[in-house]
DNA sequence: GCGTGGCCGGAAAGCGCTTTCCAGCGCTGC
DNA sequence: GCAGCGCTGGAAAGCGCTTTCCGGCCACGC
């Protein structure tokens, strides 16, 4: 078996003409070529089936047609939607994504981020979430700094990094405005499901929320926090629950954590929206037909996608630019007004 | 900037030893090396800083260290837990995965099949669904040949091409002891919103379907086709009640259908299950906290996407091999007993 | 004491492609 | 009529690595 693959130079020699003609034909150069042997050699080229080698177009080149991609957690609907998003355009320039899942451990990104290196990919987009661990925001911005010494571009999702692109999503001015738009609500006593403390998008998201509360002039909320997945958001309830806390609404600072609160709440009985209101972050497409349709703050994930792909592929000057998406209040079945309201 | 990339040829030079050494050194040749040299070489690496450069590898070598995911559509959370699966297991094996998504066009599937042989991917899961489409399918399997040819593995996930490995869900069965638990709730009267027509899972699980209905003594069901997306379970779910079929029971055969199924229903004001008995295939993890909960057959996707991965990995023998798993009938809120059942 | 292996280092030949450089040729312009 | 230019084709030098092959060294056995 393996019949060996078919080289260039084959082509060129059964197309009878010079290795350099046919790498001119068959990659368009700058070089122009007679359309007679240029005929000929695509015409062989075809017949034979020739498929450069990318391995040594990349080594010859010194550039590769790779994009690396990392996220957390492929299956988080957060995620799948941003790598859409990335894929799409990605696929459009005509480049390969690498997908690398880190499974949240940060020395693990720093590693996909070495091994995309070895690769000479032309860029990497980071969809992972920031923490503020120095030790391994040190370790990643160091490789980061060799990634893009190397030539390679880097953007990232939600997390300003220094000196890459980055999309930011409105996670403050969502969680404010998310907030406020509950207070009109007659919600008057708030809790939060938050993600780790370490995260920066949930503490963004619940600092955003807090300074909402604050604008309608409401106590702070109680704050749980918990794993930024849908077991977390359901331990976060039931320990929320457990409390004995009085909050007639719950923030979870994240749509999917919002899913896990709400199989808790209703494990317990309470009922959404008339016991208890609720609210997620994200409007993840895939939970839009849940019932009670939960009220979120929509973020444009596959949007998000193709932005940080565009800044990514697009050389762009030497500053890092960075794009804001603002997010949209959605309100649905899941937060209800709340009659008791006092003062 | 671009300070150039550190090379093996300067680590040698600057360790005193020449590039065979170097290079058997830090990739751990047949070949044994004296200890002092060897620590020489790795400290000075480590010290510049050295990556290997993987495209020179892979040319060198003539084989490199990606595999390639063919998936119509990430976001679809079918998909995205077989690539979990797949890219845990590559990653596991010091690989790198390379992500392709098709959008459900077969020709996509053939270029992205082609630009994976051109990177001499060491492998590939198919993980889309095979269509009857003679033309296509031909195309396919000539791409498939020349992959394989070329000395690259290529596995199937749900779709049995012939002379690949495949992961072969129990689709047929799986549909089959559905309907038949669906029969003994008490139902008589079935509907089916079938995925295209032309979708290998799609028959497999209607036709398993059938044959389960007629186990029961069962007339066979009423069945609209839509597309294999939330939004053709909407539509097909439209259809069906404008057809005023008289069935008490509906099997969609995607869990993702199934939910575009109930909004429908929802909207149309046809209660579940009181009115109407809904069913899907799959058990999508992120779905599991819907109300009421989705009866469905269980596969596990990821594990699939672990085999997969697997079988595509060990190189094994010449021939084809298929692992088959079992799907399970999982009977939820959205299933409810007949009670005007008759005969 | 010398022949014979076994080991380990290094030189060098690729891997398949790109790209520079040079040679040849037909034109134009004076 | 010839210098000079622009254009096309080919030879060849890499790109950074792996791996074969060879040579030198040491240890061992007779």
């Amino acid at each position: 078996m393996s019949a060996r693959q078919v080289t260039l130079a084959e082509v060129a020699k059964q197309a009878g003409v010079s290795l350099a003609t046919a790498s001119r034909v068959l990659n368009g150069s700058t070089r122009q070529v007679s359309e007679e042997l240029s005929d000929r050699v695509l015409r062989t080229a075809e017949q034979l089936g020739y498929v450069p080698n990318a391995s040594a177009q990349a080594l010859a080149r010194n550039s590769s047609s790779l994009v690396g991609l990392v996220v957390h957690d492929i299956t988080d609907p957060y995620f799948s939607c941003i790598a859409a998003g990335v894929t799409r355009v990605a696929e459009e320039a005509g480049l390969v994504v690498v997908l690398g899942t880190t499974g949240r451990r940060p020395e693990r990104e720093v590693e996909l981020l070495s091994t995309l290196r070895a690769h000479r990919a032309r860029a990497v987009v980071l969809a992972g979430s920031r923490t503020t661990d120095r030790a391994s925001q040190a370790r990643l911005a160091a490789e980061i700094d060799a990634f893009t010494e190397q030539g390679g571009r880097v953007a990232c999702v939600s997390q300003a990094k220094l000196g890459t692109d980055t999309v930011v999503p409105g996670n403050r001015a969502g969680g404010r405005a998310l907030a406020r738009a509950l207070a009109e609500l007659g919600h008057r006593r708030f809790a939060v499901l938050g993600g780790p403390a370490e995260l920066v998008v949930a503490r963004d998201r619940l600092a955003g929320f807090k300074a909402g509360l604050a604008d309608a002039g409401i106590a702070p909320p109680v704050v749980v926090n918990g794993a930024f997945t849908r077991d977390g958001g359901y331990e976060a309830a039931l320990e929320l629950l457990a409390s004995k806390s009085r909050a007639t609404c719950v923030f979870a600072v994240t749509d999917v954590m919002a899913m896990g609160a709400m199989a808790a709440l209703r494990e317990r009985g309470v009922r959404v929206p008339e016991d208890m209101s609720i609210a997620g972050f994200d409007d993840i497409p895939t939970l839009r037909d849940t019932v009670p349709a939960l009220s979120t703050v929509r973020l444009p994930l596959e949007e998000m996608g193709e932005i940080a792909a565009g800044l990514v592929l697009d050389a762009g000057g030497d500053e890092a630019r960075t794009v804001r998406v603002a997010g949209e209040v959605v309100l649905r079945a899941s937060t209800g007004h709340n009659i008791l309201a006092t003062t």
